[in-house]
DNA sequence: TGTGAGACAATTTTT
DNA sequence: TTGTCTCACA
């Protein structure tokens, strides 16, 4: 049954029913007087500014049950009257149990998501108007990038010039900023005619297909609003609250998406914290908060300046660190904790000996008792759990890492949803071509350009074609009788949902489609391991009404399956840690490079540099009693050793919340270091970065190194030779000192192609025609002076 | 059409 | 080291 806004049932139960069942609920108890404050106000717009740990959560929650109880019994809202948007489905999930703990009873009906699930769950209603079905198709990243390589092979452009990835990126940009192909094209800022051109070709193909792409959930409902102002303005007068978290990490067209909902009854509440945005890449704008106040005058703003979650030491050292952002809205976080532990900063060896100090660490606290629940360690980049996973289960503590690879992105789970696509939206062009030889039917690379061909000639789907060719001499008769039965196929399974459950028809599908006996003859080690999640995946799609929603939920919604039963150290990435907290925190990998990551500072310079800022104060403010930084002197990837050197966040740290470990050497570290570990010698034994040796030729193991870098300070003095960052965003950064920024004529060195010459320069992507071996294109990071 | 060998480039964050 | 891509050959 779809609930429809427009039509708003009666309440099930009387309020005057419910005044006398529900005890009083005391949800307001324990506020401090900031947060009543913005609990209490709950007409007109407000504006929460709170810091990390103020009890952000408490707050939103508080509110809401607030809302419905006072609001549902002397007004009688309806919770179908409340819009509520998170950042991530995890968020949503936990205010809606939250806000059932406060009132002593479940909420049903409200628009409580993501800013996507909730557009989507919109614009299915009216789809038609902005030229899709209501059974859209919603594209993943992998479908959208493989959407527009197809475009790009069909306009011939060259993508090792252009890669589809990068300019899905751009594409993806614009949509967050709320720009239509239309929008992109009268806007003066935008130069870059080829992509402009891609996107319109790519959303004219998307509505061939009958797709939609993430930003198009929320664009096509600013197009729908646009065009069709009655409908928004039934939405406007349905919305009579409006909520808003993490309001720091919206993006322009989810602010615009906002503010056009809100307008009438302008019960606008936004909480965020401009410390903590994280998400700019993705294009959030933090402007959204200073717009705020001009967007609906006479906003009340609240600050939550009181921090309920870390020890002194723990919230004084991430608020020196931000004082290094400037532009900051500025609060000042306060707590009456007492003082604890200050804030561990290590250094050590090489990546293993940190993998070991966190594990042995981890050990400590739970010979004390301590549940591995309450420990996370947070890496800047997922490639960095790998290390700590090795160590953890040579250990044998108990892990899980969050945001890892899902479910869904599984070879045969997404093999399967491409079946279950072309059943519940026969245009699925994408899903057509991922299973028209899965299993093998012999249509190859020909037989599919074809196809390609004559879906593009005659703008249809890559179905459609297929069916249109299978009637022609254009396919080879084998060709023919293969996806010719594929179709049919397919054609006899959509007939059978009207009569069958949906659950039997995937079983069906996934059986005469002979795809389960292709895992069930196959060799490989993991066969049986993919049938087990085939089975899974048919159990889960029972639990839904219709194929479209299951695929909706599986796009948007669904998160990985995680037993929370068992006690488990916590691995993930700081962005997936925002709004979590753990009593202990590790934070390895504080290395210039990774952390500030090299390619935020390169693509946005200061401002990328300032985002990693906040990122590390979100990583440090997740701690309640003690978080523990770590910096690697030298990194193994790949068989090669890098040298690094320790993240400036390191320094930026105020000594007297810290304790720095690595100034007195790796051998004091709690006064024992397991066999095997380097001690305070080794450390004497680093290469020195200052030379202009390559990296590669390092051996940790050797000590052949120079004893050089022993005193304080040095650490500055290789830092100003190495890292230059321009204050316009222009940044350069190389591990060799005497380089800075390459140029066209300079001669350089690679280590594979030997002597060569700059012949263009693009950001750190360099083009240089070597001798003997042709022209290149190399990342400057390969390249030494020549 | 399917495959296997060899060339090549190289590291973010996610709804 | 590893994933991706191309090309030659079966």
């Amino acid at each position: 049954m779809m609930d429809d806004p427009f039509e708003i049932d009666e309440f099930a139960a009387s309020p005057e029913m419910r005044l006398q069942d529900a005890p009083a609920p005391d949800y307001l108890a324990n506020l401090n007087a900031e947060q009543r404050e913005a609990v209490e106000a709950l007409d007109g717009p407000l504006l929460v500014l709170a810091g990390a740990g103020t009890g952000k959560t408490r707050v939103l929650t508080t509110r809401l049950a607030h809302l419905l109880e006072t609001k549902g019994q002397t007004e009688r809202l309806h919770p179908q009257q409340i819009l509520a948007v998170t950042f991530t489905n995890r968020a949503a999930k936990e205010m809606q149990e939250r806000v059932a703990h406060a009132l002593g009873r479940p909420v049903e009906g409200w628009w409580l998501g993501t800013f996507h699930s909730l557009a989507a769950r919109l614009l299915r209603r009216h789809a038609e108007l902005v030229g899709l079905q209501s059974n859209f198709t919603i594209l993943d990243s992998d479908d959208q990038v493989r959407l527009l390589k197809q475009i790009m092979d069909a306009e011939q452009i060259d993508q090792k010039k252009w890669p589809a990835k990068q300019l899905m990126g751009i594409i993806q940009r614009w949509k967050d900023k709320g720009l239509s192909p239309e929008r992109v094209n009268e806007s003066v800022e935008f130069a870059n005619g080829g992509a402009k051109y891609l996107y319109k070709i790519y959303q004219e193909r998307l509505a061939v297909l009958n797709a939609a792409d993430f930003g198009d959930l929320l664009l096509h409902c600013l197009t729908l609003f646009q065009k069709h102002p009655e409908i928004l303005r039934r939405y406007q007068e349905t919305f009579r609250y409006v909520l808003v978290d993490e309001y720091q990490d919206t993006n322009v067209a989810q602010y615009l998406w906002l503010r056009a909902l809100a307008m009438v009854h302008r019960n606008i509440c936004c909480v965020g914290d401009d410390d903590q945005a994280i998400y700019s890449w993705r294009g959030a704008e933090v402007g959204n908060i200073l717009r705020f106040e001009s967007d609906f005058p006479g906003a009340k703003v609240v600050r939550l300046e009181q921090n309920y979650r870390s020890t002194p030491h723990i919230l004084a050292a991430a608020s020196k660190l931000i004082t290094f952002n400037d532009g900051r809205l500025g609060k000042e976080l306060w707590t009456e904790l007492d003082t604890g532990e200050k804030v561990f900063v290590k250094g050590v060896w090489d990546g293993e000996a940190e993998a070991r100090l966190v594990g042995e660490d981890i050990e400590a606290l739970q010979s004390c008792g301590i549940g591995a629940s309450q420990m996370a360690i947070l890496v800047r980049a997922g490639f960095q759990t790998r290390e700590f996973e090795e160590r953890l289960i040579t250990l044998g503590i108990p892990y899980r890492v969050v945001g890892g690879p899902r479910f869904y992105e599984r070879q045969e789970i997404r093999d399967a949803l491409a079946y279950i696509r072309m059943v519940a939206q026969p245009d699925d062009s994408l899903a057509f071509e991922r299973i028209v030889n899965v299993p093998k039917r012999g249509v190859g690379k020909a037989t599919l350009q074809t196809l390609h061909q004559y879906s593009r000639d005659q703008a249809v789907s890559l179905p459609a074609a297929a069916l249109d060719l299978i009637g022609t001499e254009e396919l080879k008769p084998k060709m023919r009788q293969a996806i010719g039965g594929l179709l049919g196929d397919f054609k006899r399974w959509r007939e059978m949902l009207e009569t069958t459950s949906h659950v039997a028809v995937l079983e069906t599908v996934l059986d005469e489609s002979g795809y389960t006996d292709m895992w069930r003859t196959s060799k490989e080690i993991d066969a049986p391991g993919r049938l087990e999640n085939l089975k899974e995946l048919v159990s889960a799609i029972g639990e839904f009404e219709n194929l479209t929603s299951f695929l909706e939920h599986v796009s948007l919604v669904m998160e990985n399956e995680q037993n929370a039963d068992q006690e488990k150290v916590t691995i993930m990435t700081l962005h997936a840690a925002k709004g979590l907290e753990f009593d202990y925190v590790f934070l390895p990998g504080w290395e210039e490079g990774v952390f500030p990551h090299q390619r935020a500072m390169d693509e946005s310079g200061v401002k990328g540099l300032e985002e990693e800022r906040r990122l590390a104060y979100v990583g440090i403010t997740r701690a309640r009693k003690r978080a523990t930084v770590s910096y690697a002197a030298n990194r193994r990837i790949y068989n090669q050793w890098q040298s690094a050197l320790p993240s400036r966040f390191v320094d930026e740290l105020p000594d007297e919340h810290v304790e720095r470990i690595s100034d007195t050497g790796l051998g004091n570290h709690r006064g024992n270091v397991s066999p095997g570990a380097w001690g305070a010698d080794d450390w004497m034994k680093m290469p020195s970065w200052a030379d202009n040796k390559p990296a590669e030729s390092y051996n940790p193991y050797g000590g052949t190194g120079e004893r050089r870098f022993a005193s304080a300070g040095w650490q500055d003095r290789v830092r100003k030779n190495v890292i230059d960052v321009k204050p316009d965003g222009e940044t350069s950064y190389t591990t060799s000192s005497k380089s800075s920024k390459y140029k066209v004529g300079d001669a350089v060195r690679h280590r594979k192609f030997g002597p060569g010459t700059v012949k263009a320069v693009d950001g750190n992507k360099l083009e240089i025609h070597f001798e003997g071996v042709g022209t290149k294109k190399v990342v400057d990071s390969f390249i030494l002076p020549g």
